[in-house]
RNA sequence: GGCUCUGUAGCUCAGUUGGUAGAGCGCACGACUGAAAAUCGUGAGGUCACCGGAUCGACACCGGUCGGAGCCA
């Protein structure tokens, strides 16, 4: 079995998580270990900004898909669910029980359900991207929408990203993008708690949140991080990493091209927005069960729907 | 006290020779299988500070009131 704690960020997804698995351990008496399904927080050196359990906080809990990229190479979703799975397996062979905890809604997914990520070529990519530049991504949807309609309909003429994807795809299987869609399908039996709050909770949460990180240094952090270039000390922030909300908000406060102020509320609002889209991603998924994040039970409710 | 500028959506502002208003951001909702804290879509918000006047008709013209900013005293 596996057990997910998922939800929006700032709402105590963590904590309550190495609670779990405190009380599981007991109760079953086997291991619990914790598998983050965070796309950033796989970044060594992001620590601040992405919220990490300081390891003097992790109660002696193995977290896993902690600190496992360099802040300048990318992250895919696919080479996530391969490292992750694979944590989960090692972990349910020494007999013991996973726990995801992730915000990260595609990564959660990539974890419990049954997708299989179609493969990548550079080569087809690297042509489509230069097909963009040259023709214009409207050139691409074109050809999207006779190849493969549904997909067209659901991505839409401007998404550029995910219509280079697409048609990557069909040029590497052969079939249409939408061929495979992913089912809500377990790979195993599961039990996905979500945590939620009221939306003015959050926002005081998060705002409290983005004065401790300030505090904690989040600016050194991503300066120690950031190269010459980006206006920081360090080896570089790659693609996917100075995209993260925290960093990519402080890195042109490093390159002086805004205050301070303004970069801590560009946090704040970003964090916030960040926070409705997973709520969106979350709420269609029916299979999870919602507890209020701030009940004074929550475990013992958590715990209630896993046993 | 005098002069000048100014008051349009929660915020910053557009608004052409008068025909009852737009943008960006925020906010709400949604899509989403290799950057997912990404990428993209939809929508709700305005007695155009207030009062009066000329006009068939004013956010726009005239007068006044109130509130800002600056300059001169």
């Amino acid at each position: 079995m596996i057990i997910a704690v998922v939800g929006p960020t700032a709402t105590g997804k963590s904590d309550c998580a190495l609670d779990l698995a405190e009380r599981l351990a007991t109760e079953h008496g086997t291991p619990v270990e914790i598998v983050s399904a965070d796309a950033y927080q796989q970044y060594i050196g992001m620590d601040i900004g992405t919220a990490k359990v300081p390891v003097s906080e992790r109660r002696g809990i193995p977290h896993h898909q902690y600190d496992v990229l360099s802040p300048w190479e990318d992250s895919t979703v696919a080479d996530y669910q391969l490292r992750a799975r694979q944590d989960i397996a090692a972990i349910q062979a020494r007999g013991g029980i996973p726990i995801v905890v992730g915000g990260s809604g595609l990564y959660v997914r990539a974890l419990l359900d049954v997708i299989n990520f179609p493969g990548r070529s550079e080569s087809v990519r690297a042509a489509l991207e230069e097909r963009a530049e040259r023709e214009g991504s409207r050139s691409l949807f074109d050809e999207l929408e006779r190849r493969d309609i549904a997909a067209a309909t659901t991505i839409g003429p401007h998404n550029t990203r995910r219509i280079i994807r697409a048609l990557e795809v069909m040029e590497i299987t052969g079939q249409p993008y939408s061929a495979n869609l992913p089912r809500e399908e377990y790979v195993q039996p599961a039990v996905q708690i979500g945590l939620r709050c009221q939306r003015d909770v959050l926002v005081d949460r998060v705002e409290q949140r983005v004065r401790l990180m300030d505090e904690a240094g989040l600016f050194d952090e991503v300066a120690g991080l950031a190269s010459p270039e980006q206006g920081g000390t360090g080896p570089g922030l790659g693609v996917t990493a100075s995209r993260a909300v925290g960093y990519a908000e402080v890195l042109p406060y490093l390159r002086g091209e805004c205050t301070r102020a303004e970069a801590l509320e560009a946090i704040a609002v970003n964090t916030r927005q960040l926070a409705r889209r997973q709520m969106t991603w979350f709420r269609r998924d029916q299979r999870i069960t919602w507890l209020d994040a701030l009940a004074p039970d929550l475990v013992e409710q958590a715990l209630e729907r896993i046993r």
